[in-house]
DNA sequence: ACAAACATGTAACCAGTTACATGATTCA
DNA sequence: TGAATCATGTAACTGGTTACATGTTTGT
C-alpha cells in the first residue's frame, strides 16, 4: 500500500506524546520542519487509516469534538518496522540550479540575485538552527544526541550553501560586463 | 497554468540543440540529473502542449516515426520568461534525517548503517562530479562557467554530507552499548 | 536472426497541496 | 463581542511516476 512515508511521520510524532491532529501538524512543522512536511490533507486521512489498522487509538480531547490520538503497542511495532525500511528520497528538483545551469540565457546579474537569495535563506536557517540547538541542549533525554545529529546536518548543509554562494558570486561578478576588468 | 517546471526543463534542454523526446530525456538525465529529473510520462505531453502553444516546432527525424523538436523564437522568449520566475522548491522530505531524528527507537547500530550508506552515496557523487568537471573543462563555451557553478554546488553539498557523516558516526559509535567506555 | 537501443505515447495510479466548509474555545 | 487560535475533515486539483503497448533501427 505504501503511503508509508506519511504513516511513518505520524506514528513517529505520536510516539513522543499523544495529541490531536492539529497539534500533530504543529509538532511536525516545529520539530521536523527543516527536513520534513505534512499537510492537514495528509494527516487526517492517515490518522483514520492508522486507527482502522489498530496502530493508533483515539480518545476524546478536552475540547468538544477534539480527539487525542496515541500509539498502541501494535503501532509502536509498526513504527520500528517503518523506520527500518529504506528511505526513499524524491527525485531531485532544484529550481535554483536548473536556472543557473542555463544562466547564460538569464544573464549574470539575475544569477547573482538568485545566488544572493539562496545565501540569505541558508543564513536564516543557520540562525534558526542555533536557536533550536540552544533549546535542545536544555533538555536531558536519551533522544538528545539524535536531535543534535539532525541539527548538525542542517548546519553542515547551510554552511556549504553559504560557502558555495560566496564562491559563485565572485565567479559571476567577474562575468558581469560592467565589472569586467577591461579598463 | 503552471506546469511551468517541466516546461522550463524541456525548453531549456531544447535551447541547446533540437532533439527527439527520447534524446531529451537522456540529455536531462545526463546533464541535469544531479539536480533535476523528468520522466517520459511528463516529457511527451509537455512537448505536445508546447507545440500547440507555438513554443516548439517539430520536424521529421531520421527514423520513421521519430520527431525532432526545436525551440521557436516564441519558445526562446518563453524560456527566458520561465527562467525569471522564482524557483519553487518542493516541501522537504528527507527520509534519512526523519529516521535519525527518531534514531533512539531504531538503535545506534542501524543508524550508523544509514549514515554509512549516505556517506557512500556522497562519495560516489563526488567521483562522478570529478568526471563531469573533467569533461566540461574540455569544451570552450560561454556557458562553461554556469556548468561549473552547478558542479561546484554538488561538490560542496557532497563534501558537507561526508563531513557530517564522519562526525555523526563518531557520535553514534560512542552511543553503542558494545563500544561504550564503561570497561 | 536476435538483442539492444531508439522511439512514441497513453492509462492507471499515487502522493501531495490547496481551498473550502464548519464550528468551538480562548482571550483581549 | 469579536478576533485569533484550536480543531476536523473533504473535494478538487496538480504534478508526477510506473507500467504498458507498440513498433523501428542498429549492431552482432
Amino acid at each position: 500500500m505504501s503511503t508509508a512515508q506519511t504513516d511513518l511521520a505520524v506514528l513517529a510524532a505520536l510516539s513522543v506524546e499523544p495529541m490531536t491532529g492539529y497539534r500533530l501538524r504543529e509538532a511536525i512543522l516545529r520539530d521536523l520542519g527543516a527536513f520534513w512536511s505534512e499537510s492537514f490533507g495528509q494527516i487526517y486521512p492517515a490518522i483514520t487509516r492508522l486507527r482502522e489498522q489498530g496502530f493508533v487509538a483515539t480518545e476524546h480531547g478536552e475540547r468538544t469534538g477534539s480527539s487525542v490520538h496515541r500509539l498502541t503497542e501494535a503501532g509502536r511495532t509498526r513504527l520500528v518496522e517503518l523506520l527500518r525500511e529504506p528511505a526513499t528520497s524524491p527525485p531531485p528538483r532544484n529550481g535554483l540550479l536548473l536556472r543557473l545551469f542555463f544562466g547564460d540565457a538569464l544573464g549574470p546579474e539575475a544569477c547573482r540575485a538568485l545566488v544572493a537569495d539562496a545565501r540569505g535563506r541558508a543564513e536564516a536557517l543557520l540562525t534558526e538552527l542555533a536557536a533550536v540547538r540552544r533549546d535542545a541542549d536544555a533538555e536531558r533525554a536519551p533522544e538528545l544526541p539524535y536531535r543534535l545529529i539532525t541539527i548538525s546536518a542542517g548546519e553542515h548543509a547551510a554552511r556549504a550553501w553559504i560557502a558555495w554562494a560566496d564562491e559563485t558570486d565572485a565567479v559571476l561578478a567577474a562575468l558581469t560586463p560592467a565589472t569586467s576588468p577591461v579598463r
